[in-house]
DNA sequence: GGCCGTTTTTGAACATGTTCAAAAACTAGC
DNA sequence: GCTAGTTTTTGAACATGTTCAAAAACGGCC
């Protein structure tokens, strides 16, 4: 159980030639044949050290993550406007993302699938999910902007939500160097600064608290394992 | 190039079985060997026939399409508001895919692939997505909902856009009988409806112009084919 | 150092999606 | 009816993800 320092190197190393190989080569040329050739491993031996290639490109998954986090700190670190932060901290992702766009197509085929342990939602992805959630509490926390309670307590997780849709729809992005995507990052910030400042208003509350509640009841129970299989 | 009878039969039969069994067994356990072989066919036969596995499972997503289209006829011919009619064909849908839920994530899978033909995005499925489409311009121009001229051109886009993220959001909805999905299609169709209200008010003009040039601007060039290859 | 149980590693084996060269069935022209 | 070309069908072959039984390496205990 614990870690020997032999059977970890190779482990290590079989992550770390997995992750080079997926952004260089992609998905598809990343066999598990050629990862354990070139870890000098067998093949079988790859898979027991990971499950399932699977499981391997839950490990890109999270050093992705990692990136972002690190990217998005002085943005985080800087003070300023929800839209300021949102926007900082949405185009960092897509600066993060960058170098595996060719590789992300596959990688959002294998998350999407529920009993995925790549899926968002899956206990396997826990580690980078609180990762990201994260970010986004802090953009929310360290905001200037003034914000009623009821929203100030989801927005949060609408916001990591909408990132998961950005992500999403700058998978299908091939416009250079991700122009569209960035547009999207960028008034889509702006939207939700414009946004909170209506809901402000008497006259849109009913449909703001339409909106939360919808989100709420639609979601499933927060202490339910959401990454069951079927 | 024209159509055999002998050879369309073994197409049609090919067709149903691998339908069948993709919603009787699911995805997995629907091989190539396995449908070639409840077909009376060679394994080469069938991909004569067709192109790959993700070809047959185009043909069941066209079939629910269809059915889709079947289950929203009597709704769009009723009349009634944007409300009532968008929840009816959203309503529709969820009916329309129930019987394949188990091989939905599956399909999404496989469709959310930017180069796969089951893409929604594809050339290969335009018949399907044209179809999709058609639906939510009724909606929209059947409803007796008064609508912003702005608006009305690009709702359509806007709530078939939507259903695409209703189906994903049902494909990992595993409460009985498909109760939490029906709730985002009540909720989102009813929020639809208070949006286009608010969106009358002065107040919110200049929000709802965000929101439509932002769509506009971020989407690709509708002329382009959208399911390019990387 | 030598033995025993555990961890790690190996390489062959299996099922599956897909390809392909050759065979069979079919069609058209005579 | 026969031949030549085309369409359809076959079955073996290949690469890949994954499994597994056996071998090797390791670690603790005497």
């Amino acid at each position: 159980m614990s870690a020997t320092p032999k059977s970890e190197r190779t482990r290590a190393h079989l992550r770390e030639v997995a992750i080079r190989m997926l952004r260089d080569v992609g998905y598809e040329r990343t066999t598990m044949r050629a990862v354990a050739a070139e870890a000098g491993v067998s093949t079988g031996n790859a898979y027991y050290h990971f499950p399932s290639k699977d499981a391997l490109v839950q490990e890109l998954y999270l050093e992705v993550q990692r990136e972002h986090a690190e990217r998005s700190a002085p943005v985080l670190a800087a003070g300023g406007s929800l839209t300021e932060r949102l926007r900082g901290v949405w185009a960092a992702s897509v600066d993060a993302f960058a170098p595996f766009h060719a590789f992300g197509a596959e990688f959002v085929s294998v998350a999407i699938r529920p009993g995925s342990d790549a899926s968002p939602f899956s206990a396997a992805s826990a580690t980078s999910r609180d990762l990201s959630r994260a970010l986004f509490e802090d953009v929310v926390a360290g905001s200037s902007t003034r914000l009623p309670e009821r929203l100030r307590a989801q927005l949060p997780e609408l916001l990591w939500l909408a990132h998961l849709g950005i992500t999403l729809f700058w998978v299908y992005d091939t416009s250079p160097g991700f122009t569209r995507t960035r547009r999207l990052v960028d008034g889509g910030a702006a939207l939700v600064g414009s946004l909170v400042r209506l809901a402000r208003l008497p006259v849109a509350r009913a449909v703001v608290d339409d909106v939360l509640r919808l989100v709420r009841d639609v979601s499933p129970a927060p202490t339910t394992d959401r990454g069951e299989r079927a």
